[in-house]
DNA sequence: GATGAATGAGACTTCATTCAT
DNA sequence: TATGAATGAAGTCTCATTCAT
């Protein structure tokens, strides 16, 4: 059984490489063992299967980005400023990592099988992660009742994943971050001009002999 | 070539539902025969290969949505409304063609070579419709100004795929359709919690002596 | 599903061929395929495996020399004498068919999983139809009491296939037919010289006297 | 090249126990190695390769059983008794040493290489010495003349191996060296049921006077 | 127009074996 | 001596696609 981590990741990076490249069944073995400067054989010392390569691919990226999440948090008040973080943290991993954007959102995101993995499981807690901080959100008033949280979350996660998919597709937008703000509006404001400011209601009454009150 | 288009139709939802239920990859044109009642063979005489059989399948949904839009769009008034209704339609598109859905969710949408299709082009104009529409809402004042258009579609869109994709892979939510206001709520009003309304409170004491104290 | 018996049968004796002088893991599918002028993708158009392949080569075999055997036996008067018609049957078949006595010998006969294969059944029959003669010549009193059939079987048959081997192996004996008397010599007589024929005893008395009685 | 007498003979039983158990294709070094408690490397310290290694496994067991034999048979007078007494010490042995016995009768002697190996020399003199205690029985008179030596040997190896063979497959007979007698009694006596001891009765009698009437 | 039959192409995977440490 | 790690070599099987009928 292969134990060279170094090794391990050469082998992990190529195939992170070639996946996002050419799709998980055009990618072949050989591909991935040549990116690697590995034999074919050698990747089964590593990896079990073609498949176990690809879901162990994001194991990394999730947990660290998780762990940093849970770090970051924690010195970060209000839901509504922890959304934000998120969204950035989120935008800024895709954006370091284009290759493992790819694969996420075109392969793994898209695969039954993955789900029922050991490996999907921090990508699980990451989304109940994002889903109480909007439960909070709504609860501690910062935003609005009757929000479904399970809506708002999709949104955030559906909206970037389809940004990471039309970059890779149609090139644009080239930069992932710069989208940031933009997201965090609608996502924060909506679309709506909002009705034109009012303005305060001042009443004045004059006690004047009034001659009618009709 | 095949001319029944009887037979092409069959083939077709066939290849849908297969596709659909097992990805491209993994179906195999042996399957979509025998769910299509004819040979591998007969296949071929309709479509030149198996790619082209799976980008020849939202032809006709993609074209009745963008004729419908046109169709309906010109009986709404309101960038606002427009919106709200693309935004059914294209949730009621997906309910009632879940298999379409998962087709163009989880394979179409993620396949690079699909863009360079001519199917591909109707679906395009749709895109385009739809970030016009959301041009015009800024511009005629309706939706705030600042708005990045192309990032409000990808949130519809994206939201909208998330969606399908979850129902595809976990099942839930069982309702496309019950999901449309909490999406068009967030869209239009976004999540934050407007600032309490402020409005100032001015109390006027007059000292004048009052006729009647009701 | 491949349907041209001929093709079929040209699989089959190119399969019996290479496995008899190669044996089941030394063979190649693309040697049979070659050695059938098909192409490698065609044997599994009528084999589902290669294993399935292998199992499939007795099925004629078998049943020609069961069916052949019921039909002889009927007309042949005694179990001694239809003992002996087996052994020549056997010996005959191995003889005309000598690839398929090795695959016999060699491989099937050591395979557990042959055993539990439908292809089986027929060989289970002829050996259940031995055991019955010679349970019937106990009965009978043609062969002796006390004997074990089963074991009586095990000769006629281990003899063989031991023979059998012994020439795929060494040469020798080059003939197989030629065997039989002897075989079926020892196994009616067995090895033992019977004991010195006591013959008669004959005690002549003449009247005539004696002059001495010692 | 390893001189741990210990260790080689872990590796020996382990393969012993796992080509019984698999078949030699079916066993991988991998888990040959790891009933030896050892590495696969270390396998090939000790012996040259797999094949090797298989065709070793006999050695010890045919050298001590035909020096068994070459001690014993001195004491034993007459050939049937020494026929005897080789059938018993042949199924004794496989009795004792189920693992052996399969090895030997499902790999090896269906084997050809084995016959041109070193290893396989043994087995021949005791193959060459049953056939001259046949050779000798035949000529002193206790066998019947006319025998074909090599078939009487055939019957007994061939039927033990059946038997052997039969006990592997299906689990009976459960106990080897309950059939020896079974077997020896055909193989001495044949199965036919002599004809019943015609023995001429010639009644003479002589018309003259007898003296004594005792 | 429809298809049964055939196949080229190639991928994944396994495993015996080697070798530096 | 022992072995962890690496790999060359190969084989089975699948499947989209073709084509003669």
């Amino acid at each position: 059984m292969g134990k060279n981590p170094t090794k391990r990741m050469a082998i992990l990076n190529s195939a992170e490489h070639i996946f996002a490249e050419r799709g998980f069944h055009e990618a072949t073995i050989s591909e991935i063992a040549a990116g690697a400067n590995v034999s074919d054989a050698t990747i089964y010392e590593y990896f079990p299967s073609k498949e176990a390569l690809l879901f162990a691919i994001p194991a990394e990226y999730s947990l660290k980005f998780q762990m940093g999440n849970r770090h970051i948090l924690k010195y970060i008040k209000g839901q509504k400023n922890k959304l934000r973080a998120i969204i950035y943290r989120l935008l800024e991993l895709y954006e370091d990592n284009p290759e493992y954007a790819n694969v996420t959102a075109m392969i793994l995101k898209t695969s039954r099988k993955f789900t029922e993995t050991a490996e999907y499981e921090v990508i699980r807690e990451s989304a109940r992660m994002m889903r109480e901080i909007i439960e909070e959100g709504i609860a501690n008033g910062e935003f609005r009742p009757n929000l479904n949280p399970v809506i708002v979350r999709s949104m955030m996660v559906g909206t970037i994943d389809n940004l990471v998919v039309r970059k890779a597709i149609l090139g644009k937008p080239e930069n992932l971050m710069e989208q940031a703000e933009s997201i965090i509006d609608v996502l924060f404001n909506g679309v709506l001009q909002p009705p034109a400011e009012e303005g305060i209601n001042i009443h004045l009454t004059l006690d004047q002999p009034k001659k009618d009150e009709s």
